[in-house]
RNA sequence: GCCCAUAUAGCUCAGUCGGUAGAGCACUUCCUUGGUAAGGAAGAGGUCUCCGGUUCAAAUCCGGAUAUGGGCUCCA
C-alpha cells in the first residue's frame, strides 16, 4: 500500500504498487500529459518507475530545469537514432547533456557534412513525430557487452567493459534503436518538440588526444518552440557583441597573418588599453605595490633554474645569439625574484609587493587562438608578494577586497570563487600546505564569501584561489587569481633575514586581477557591446558644428575640454547635422556636444547622449563639470 | 597540434553549368550651409589569401600551404 508524499507535503495512498505515470494521472490529466520524468526520494527516474513502498515523489515536467535536461538527454538519443537509421555504419559512443543542449559523438568512415546535418535533423523530426515509446530494460554487464558487440558497436562495448563486473545496466530502446544509458528519458519521442542541430566538431575518443578523433554533433533542445527561438535570438545577440566584430566597427585593433595571436592596437583601442592600465597603476600605487619592469628576453640559464626550460619549453619562443640560447618570457615570476634578490632583505622589508604590466609570450597551439581572448602575446597585471608564512592570510584577505573593488569599478558585480587545494604531486611539507590552505580558506570565510572547493586542483607549488566574473550575458570569465608558492623563491635563491637572524625563504604570492590585459579588454568590449562607460570610452565627446560659421567656437570648446583631460574629437565637416550625429552615434561616442548659431550667441553648448537623449543647453563650465564628475564616478551604463 | 568549415574592393556580402568581377556602405571631387540617426551628382578602387595542378580557358575544379571561425586537446 504505498503512500506517496508530494512536494507540497500532501499524501496519497494507493492500493497496490503504482508507476509514477499513474501517480501523475491521479493528480491530474494535464500533469500526466506534461510529465517527462519523476523523482523518487530526490532521484530522477522514468515515469515507468514502479513504486512499491512509501516514498517522497515529485513529477518532473518541462517547466523544471531537470525536465529540460531529460528532454536534452532524450534529444541526444534521438540524434543517435536518426544517425543510425541514415548511416548504419556509424558507431555510437556517448551523448551527454551540456549547457543549453546536448551532443553525441560518432565514429564514422567519412566526415559528416552540413548537408548530412540537415538530413539528420529532418530524420529526427520524423522520428519525434512518430511519438515512439522509449522503453527501459536491464541487462547484466557481460550480456550488455555481448549485446553491443553483436550490434557492431565496439565503442559502446568498450565503455561497458570499463564498468565493474556484476553490475546491471539499463538500456533504452526507441523503435529499432537501443542505447546504453543511465537515464531517465522522456516516455515517448513525441515529447521532443523543440530542437535544432547546431554544428559538427571533432572530439577525441575519451577526451584523450592520443586516441582517434570522433565526430561530434552538437544540438540544442528546449521544452517549447518559443524557448528555442529565444535561445537562437540570444545567440544572435551574443554574436553582435563579438569583440572581433566590434573592434572592426570601432577601429580598436586588428590581427593579421604575419603575427598570429598577437595584437596590432589602433589608436582607439590603445586609448582603452591606456585607460585600463593607468587605472590599474593607480590601484597598485594606492595599495602598497611598487611597479617594476623586467626584460622580455632572458637567457636559458635562468629558465633552467626556474624549471621552465624543462617543463614549459614547448610553449616558449626561443632564439639564440652568440651561441647562447634565450627565451621570451612566458611568465614574470623568475624575473621578479631577480629584482627581489638585489640587496639583502630583512623581515622588516616584508611584505614586499612587486608589480609589473608584464608582457609575456607563449606559443599556444594554433587551434586555441581566439580573437584577443586567447593570444600568444599578452600582458598581465602581474604582481608578486614576498612575505612570511604569518603574513599570507592578511595579504590574501586584502587582495580579495581589492579585486572586488576593481571588478566593481569596471561594472562587474558578480564574482565566482574557486579554492584549489593540494594535488597528489606537489612540493613542500604537509604542515606548510595545511597552513597555506587554511590561510586561504580563512581569508575567504572571514568575508563570508561562498566558494567552490576543488580538492587536488592546486598547482604543484601551492594552493590557489581563482576568481571569475560574470558578464551581462551571464557568461563566466576566469580572470583573477592568487596562488601561494613555496617552491620558486627557494629554487631561485630568495631569502630574508628573520628576527632570529636565520636566513629563510619568503613565501611568494602570485596574483593578478584582470589576468591578461588583452583578454580583459575583450571581455569589456563584449560586456558593454562597445557602449563603454564614459571613463573608458576612447572618444568621450564629439564637438559638432551645425554650419561653418561655428567652426572656430567649436574648436575653442574642444581645446578647453581637452585641457581638462577629456578625450575630444571635433567634427567640422561640411555635412548635415543629422549625418554627423548618426555617424558618431554609431561609433558609440557617449556624448555629442552640438553648437549652432544659438549656442554661439548665448555662449552655451547643447549636449546629446549616445542613445539620443537631448540634455538641452549648458554653459561650457557646467557641461565640463558634468562630464568630469561622471568620469570620476566611473558610472557603468550597461 | 587534431577534426570540420571558411578566405572575392577599406567594411558587409553577391558572383548560376569553368568563358577576363558586381552591389551597398566607406573613400575622392563637385554642388549643397542644412538644428538632432543617411542631401545630391560624378569618380576612383580587385594578382578573387598564397603556391602548384587539370583545362583552349580557373574566383569557380583538384592538391598543398597560411590564416580565420567552431569544436577537441592544452592552459604548470
Amino acid at each position: 500500500m504505498p503512500v506517496v508524499t508530494l512536494p507540497d507535503g500532501s499524501k496519497r495512498e494507493f492500493d497496490s504498487a503504482v508507476t509514477l505515470r499513474q501517480v501523475a494521472e491521479s493528480i491530474g490529466a494535464g500533469l500526466a500529459r506534461a510529465a517527462v520524468a519523476g523523482k523518487v526520494g530526490g532521484h530522477l527516474v522514468d515515469l515507468s518507475f514502479l513504486l512499491e513502498s512509501d516514498a517522497d515523489v515529485a513529477i518532473v515536467t518541462p517547466r523544471d530545469n531537470e525536465g529540460v535536461e531529460v528532454i536534452r538527454h532524450s534529444a541526444a538519443h534521438l540524434l543517435a537514432q536518426a544517425v543510425k537509421s541514415l548511416y548504419p555504419n556509424a558507431q555510437v559512443t556517448i551523448g551527454p547533456v551540456v549547457d543549453d543542449g546536448f551532443y553525441y559523438d560518432f565514429a564514422f568512415e567519412r566526415p559528416f557534412t552540413p548537408d548530412d546535418l540537415q538530413l539528420i535533423e529532418k530524420k529526427m523530426e520524423e522520428l519525434a513525430a512518430q511519438g515512439m515509446e522509449v522503453k527501459r530494460s536491464e541487462l547484466p554487464r557481460n550480456e550488455a557487452i555481448a549485446f553491443f558487440r553483436g550490434l557492431g558497436e565496439s565503442y559502446k562495448a568498450e565503455i561497458i567493459a570499463s564498468i565493474p563486473e556484476g553490475e546491471t545496466l539499463s538500456l533504452y530502446t526507441q523503435g529499432e534503436f537501443t542505447d546504453l544509458c543511465r537515464g531517465p528519458h522522456v516516455p515517448d519521442t513525441g515529447k521532443l518538440k523543440a530542437f535544432k542541430l547546431m554544428k559538427i566538431a571533432g572530439s577525441y575518443w575519451r577526451g584523450d588526444s592520443n586516441n582517434v578523433m570522433l565526430q561530434r554533433i552538437y544540438g540544442t533542445a528546449w521544452a517549447e518552440k518559443k524557448d528555442l527561438k529565444e535561445y537562437l535570438h540570444r545567440l544572435e545577440e551574443a554574436e553582435k557583441r563579438d569583440h572581433r566584430k566590434i573592434a572592426k566597427t570601432l577601429n580598436l585593433f586588428h590581427l593579421q597573418e604575419e603575427a598570429p595571436g598577437m595584437v596590432f592596437w589602433h589608436p582607439a583601442g590603445w586609448s582603452l588599453w591606456q585607460t585600463v592600465e593607468q587605472y590599474m597603476r593607480e590601484v597598485f600605487r594606492d595599495n602598497g605595490y611598487q611597479e617594476i619592469k623586467t626584460p622580455l628576453l632572458v637567457g636559458r640559464s635562468l629558465w633552467e633554474k626556474s624549471g621552465h626550460w624543462d617543463k614549459f619549453q614547448d610553449q616558449m619562443f626561443t632564439t639564440a645569439s652568440e651561441e647562447r640560447d634565450f627565451a621570451i618570457k612566458p611568465m614574470n615570476c623568475p624575473c621578479h625574484i631577480q629584482v627581489y634578490n638585489q640587496g639583502l632583505k630583512s623581515y622588516r622589508d616584508l611584505p614586499l609587493r612587486l608589480a609589473e604590466f608584464g608582457s609575456c609570450h607563449r606559443n599556444e597551439l594554433s587551434g586555441v587562438l581566439h580573437g584577443i581572448m586567447r593570444v600568444r602575446g599578452f600582458t598581465q597585471d602581474d604582481a608578486h608578494i614576498f612575505c612570511t608564512e604569518e603574513q599570507v592570510q592578511a595579504e590574501v584577505s586584502d587582495f580579495i577586497d581589492l579585486l572586488h573593488r576593481v571588478y566593481a569599478d569596471f561594472g562587474f558585480n558578480q564574482v565566482l570563487v574557486k579554492l584549489s587545494t593540494r594535488p597528489v604531486v606537489r612540493v613542500g611539507s604537509d604542515e606548510v600546505w595545511d597552513k597555506a590552505e587554511a590561510a586561504l580558506q580563512m581569508a575567504l570565510d572571514s568575508k563570508g564569501l561562498a566558494f567552490d572547493l576543488q580538492p587536488g586542483e592546486g598547482a604543484f607549488y601551492g594552493p590557489k584561489i581563482e576568481f571569475s566574473l560574470q558578464d551581462c550575458l551571464n557568461r563566466v570569465w576566469q580572470c583573477g587569481t592568487i596562488q601561494v608558492d613555496f617552491s620558486m623563491p627557494e629554487r631561485l635563491g630568495a631569502v630574508y633575514v628573520a628576527e632570529s637572524g636565520a636566513k629563510l625563504a619568503p613565501v611568494m604570492l602570485h596574483r593578478a586581477i584582470l589576468g591578461s590585459m588583452e583578454r580583459f579588454i575583450g571581455i569589456l568590449i563584449e560586456h558593454y557591446a562597445g557602449y563603454f562607460p564614459l571613463w573608458l570610452a576612447p572618444i568621450q565627446v564629439a564637438v559638432i558644428n551645425i554650419t561653418d560659421r561655428q567652426a572656430e567656437y567649436a574648436q575653442g570648446i574642444a581645446k578647453e575640454l581637452s585641457s581638462k583631460g577629456l578625450r575630444v574629437k571635433t567634427d567640422l565637416r561640411n555635412e548635415k547635422i543629422g549625418f554627423k550625429i548618426r555617424e558618431h552615434s554609431m561609433h558609440r561616442v557617449p556624448y555629442l556636444l552640438i553648437v549652432g548659431d544659438k549656442e554661439v550667441e548665448a555662449q552655451t553648448v547643447t549636449l546629446r547622449t549616445q542613445n539620443g537623449t537631448d540634455l538641452g543647453s549648458f554653459s561650457l563650465s557646467d557641461a565640463e563639470q558634468k562630464l568630469v564628475d561622471e568620469i570620476a564616478r566611473r558610472v557603468a551604463n550597461a
